[in-house]
DNA sequence: GCAAAATCGTTGTATAGTGCAACAAATTAC
DNA sequence: GTAATTTGTTGCACTATACAACGATTTTGC
């Protein structure tokens, strides 16, 4: 067994290199959603409708970021903006009809690829990382 | 313990998410260095000198982004490039002594904050996270 | 051997993603 | 009731990226 040291240089090795390639990963699995819009309509979506600033707050993103990309989802009519009846200032961001049938197709074709690449995975091993990936989102 | 698909699921959102943040986290952890070039020099240090085209290969880039981010880096004096002899077309990059040090201590800072987060787990649980994350990234 | 094809890197061009600062509107705090 | 905070938008600048066309070199097929 590999010491501590060494294990966190590998997680910190590669989950940035993941990250490197993730954009370009997206693109090919879903060409008509890049992997910021995938990543903010399903964050809506499993939320159940979130504020444009929980969206900020998520992904570590700037407001005017976020603001864009939801124009942008919304001149698509993929999500749309209610007015938060509780505070006028905020609003509520639902994904649309169309929008959820693009995610699912969109979840789809992630789903495939992931479970290709699990194919040699004991299915406790797969679980366990799942669990491990869990445990250190949920400090962020 | 969850369902494969599920667990699948959650491998996908958790890596996702991670992505979307990875560029934020690293501009906050070492400002003078972004996550891309951060990630060429350390895979150029970590091989002992490579190709602009492997680097290319293997962070999924086109080759004039690397062929740019390899001038910028020159430029700072970060990396130097040799024609690599056997192949006159390629070139050999090699990290410079001033890229050595900026990435010992990007790498310092990188291992601080990684280890911080990692204070409640295991030995053993950071081994097997480290374990499934390098099986994950060798099958890319 | 030599012509055709492939590989490696650069440069021109266009576009997407991002942050910061300044702003308006609404809400909260004191 | 004014001041501070929050929420989202817009203007601006800049970085990262891809694609296409290119020059130089090497490899391949006859």
């Amino acid at each position: 067994m590999p010491g501590r040291e060494t294990s966190i240089d590998i997680i910190q090795r590669e989950l940035t290199a993941f990250a490197r390639r993730a954009r370009h990963k997206a693109s090919q699995l879903h060409p008509d959603l890049s992997l910021v819009t995938y990543s903010i309509l399903d964050l809506i979506n499993e939320r159940g409708g979130c504020r444009a600033a929980d969206v900020a707050s998520y992904f570590m993103l700037d407001k005017s970021t976020v603001s864009r990309q939801v124009t942008a989802l919304e001149k698509l009519d993929l999500l749309r903006r209610e007015t938060d009846p509780d505070d006028q200032r905020g609003q509520i961001l639902r994904a649309t009809e169309a929008g959820l049938t693009l995610l699912r197709m969109a979840g789809e074709q992630r789903r495939i690829a992931f479970t290709a690449r699990f194919t040699d995975w004991s299915d406790d091993d797969v679980a366990r990382f799942a669990g491990y990936l869990a445990r250190y989102g949920s400090e962020d």
